[in-house]
DNA sequence: TTTAAACCGTACTGAAATTGTACGGTATTG
DNA sequence: CAATACCGTACAATTTCAGTACGGTTTAAA
């Protein structure tokens, strides 16, 4: 329940490893091995990105990815609509097209999810990603790979 | 993204219902019936409730479901973890048994999400089925089929 | 005592979404 | 001109989810 995509947890990590490049270009299939990730997973992440005006590309040689915008300007919630589509907790509001939820505007449940989404939507906009890839005291995760030794 | 699964819906509908009759015993077909579901998944979502403690069985003639305890003391958050255990945002924190992610402890995203997975419940826990049984000012749904010149 | 209503539990089937992969195309740099 | 790297679509496999079916047990009423 309520569990999020694994895009979703890889953009974010993804992004993070951007946001420690600041102004720097870096390709996909470099990010892809500094997470251990396959890299046409990442290149759709962040071609997602892109699309969504949260980075911007570089093509030819030397080419690839950077942040749009500072850190401090790319919350969570703007990672997840990038990936996914507006943030929404209810089939209801977009799937269900005048049959499944005959009650609709005088549901009661409605105003229930709705309440649960704006608190969801209010935390994700209140964190940043410059929180995420610069934290208080941890490593800044360079290039470690963490799989190094585990797929023999 | 976050959507909850339609069991979730179904489940908050059929509590409501549960909830209007009080300390009334009604039969998991009857419910079906009064929100227009099928009568298999009905059974089986009351099955969870009752395995969660939120509704009390009774078997034989004339059994059914009723609330176990009152409507003001069953929140949305307890209907979720009856039907889908705990409330987890990340399958980081359940699904992967130290292999998927490495970085653990020190996973500065994992900090985000267990925000977010606050959030969400503090607010889950703060909606009890006696809001959304009995609204302010709607309708208590009676036994209006709402589908029933829709299957002609 | 017998019968019927209603819950109990598991297993199975089918469908849908998600994930991961591949291929050919285009632009830029050296 | 050649190499690098993004671009876009399409496709296959896996997993999860919703829905269904069946036989069993309990209780109450006739």
């Amino acid at each position: 329940m309520f569990k999020i995509s694994r895009m979703t947890d890889y953009g974010v990590v993804i992004m993070a490893q951007l946001a420690q490049a600041s102004d720097a270009v870096v390709t996909a299939p470099d990010l892809a091995a500094g997470a251990g990730l396959p890299a046409p997973t990442v290149a759709k992440i962040l071609k997602r990105m892109a699309r969504g005006g949260l980075v911007t590309s570089h093509r030819g040689m030397n080419g690839g990815y950077a942040l749009s915008r500072p850190a401090t300007g790319i919350s969570v919630a703007d990672i997840i609509r990038a990936l996914e589509g507006p943030v929404e907790v209810t089939a209801c509001v977009d799937g269900a097209s005048g049959d499944a939820c005959s009650v609709e505007s005088l549901c009661p449940i409605r105003g229930c999810w709705d309440r649960v989404n704006s608190a969801v939507n209010r935390t994700l906009q209140s964190m940043s990603l410059a929180e995420i890839a610069h934290p208080p005291n941890f490593i800044d995760l360079p290039a470690t790979p963490k799989r190094a030794a585990a797929d023999s």
